[in-house]
DNA sequence: TGTTGTCTGATTGTCAGACAATCTGACAGT
DNA sequence: ACTGTCAGATTGTCTGACAATCAGACAACA
């Protein structure tokens, strides 16, 4: 045998993007830039022809899509973009508290790398944030900056849960955040207080670099409640 | 519209099982039985010649039993039954203490139906260990004995997260209990002292009626903490 | 009027067969 | 010892087809 981890070429990897992973990510573009509402059926034999690959790929992508929880398959009736409910975001909040509190609450304990991630995370962040607050002023605010801005917003958030050192609970809260994504899409340009949450995330990891660990833990509660709210309260009108 | 959901039939259904479902759920039994040994390639063209069904229907069996983590795909190689890592039974004990730990310090103020439900699971576990030590001492310790009495241990687990309310919180703790299951079924009849741990549940339990919450998370932090042990001790051999 | 039975078109669920792309393993060449 | 090439096997994807099921409309009946 020989050897089959060089340590030297460790990262190298190639994309080997399959037709089914093409599609699926073609159908989530599709969804999180608003292009499809949601409730929308997503009919294969349409969907086949129009991304020009076959049924059975469609239907691969769409299976792969109803187990992220982005849409819903109703047996012999297809399945449609998922209709984000109040009471789902609830749900979400709640569970995203779970994950991402018990995170703040392992940061004395954590990886020195997984601190070092939440920080370049935040970092991206706000630099983001400062980047789109610029352009807003031109009076140049691009859909791709809207997304871009939410995925880095959302990118911190799963870094916090990071903090665990356990893999799957960070592939939980990344659903999550899909979740979260999809209803987000939903309501319309939702005024953002944009740099207002840039603050706060800043102030949360403040208390964690001074390892005031409960206060944190407070200050997150308080900050996912508030975006639970705006989401609701959003998605009502 | 002549009304879509009539109160007095709200709990009828009917199984409408797929064949794709009925598919999914043969290659679990086999797996969870240990008719098929971890890393197994699980081939699309004999399996569905030895269920009787066609291959896009085993592809698409395959595919959910990835989405589990009860198997792995390679691309162009196939997925084959996924093998149990020390390090991923690490992890789920690791993701398991922090869902069920937020279900414990929830008990105060979860709903009414959710601590019933935890009773139920846990007298329903111990009736199961009773009679499953009647059955030991008659020398009839059946395979499906030992099954039921883990899959009523795990469901037991799985209520203490409902007390968090969150169906996603439950719906991620029952993917982490698949995989302590894919686990279970490796380690050969895993010499289970499964008395001691049902007396350990009913503690855990009895702490919660006392409303000691923090006594109870403690408790389970050490239930866990041996579970995990046992099991990647019952691995390394 | 309101309920029930039936028909039609559309869509999904499942199947069979096929072909190209790719992996594995072995063998030959340098 | 390393590299190139080939055959066999398996997957990834496509085409075409058929039965099962669903939604909606429309007629028949109480």
């Amino acid at each position: 045998m020989p050897g089959n981890a060089d340590p030297a070429f460790a990262t190298l990897r190639v994309e080997h993007t399959s037709t089914v992973e093409r599609t699926v990510a073609e159908l989530r573009r599709a969804i999180f830039e608003g292009e499809v509402e949601s409730g929308t059926p997503l009919r294969e034999i349409a969907l086949a022809e129009s991304l020009g690959v076959s049924r059975p790929t469609v239907r691969e992508a769409l299976a792969m899509l109803v187990a992220e929880g982005l849409a819903v398959r109703l047996p012999h009736r297809g399945v449609s973009v998922a209709t984000p409910e109040a009471e789902s975001v609830r749900d979400v909040c709640r569970a995203r508290w779970v994950l991402e509190g018990s995170g703040v609450l392992a940061w004395p304990d954590a990886d020195a790398e997984a601190r070092a991630h939440v920080r370049r995370c935040l970092e991206a962040y706000t630099a983001a944030v400062r980047e789109h607050e610029a352009a807003e002023a031109r009076g140049a605010a691009s859909e791709q900056g809207y997304q871009q801005l939410n995925t880095l917003h959302l990118a911190f958030h799963v870094s916090l849960v990071g903090l665990t050192g356990s893999p799957r609970l960070v592939a939980m809260a990344e659903n999550l955040v899909v979740e979260l994504k999809l209803a987000l899409a939903q309501v319309e340009r939702l005024a953002r207080n944009a740099h207002d949450q840039a603050d706060s995330h800043t102030a949360l990891v403040e208390l964690l670099e001074r390892d005031d660990v409960a206060g944190a833990h407070a200050f997150l509660r308080a900050h996912l409640e508030d975006a639970e709210d705006e989401i609701i309260t959003a998605l009502r009108l």
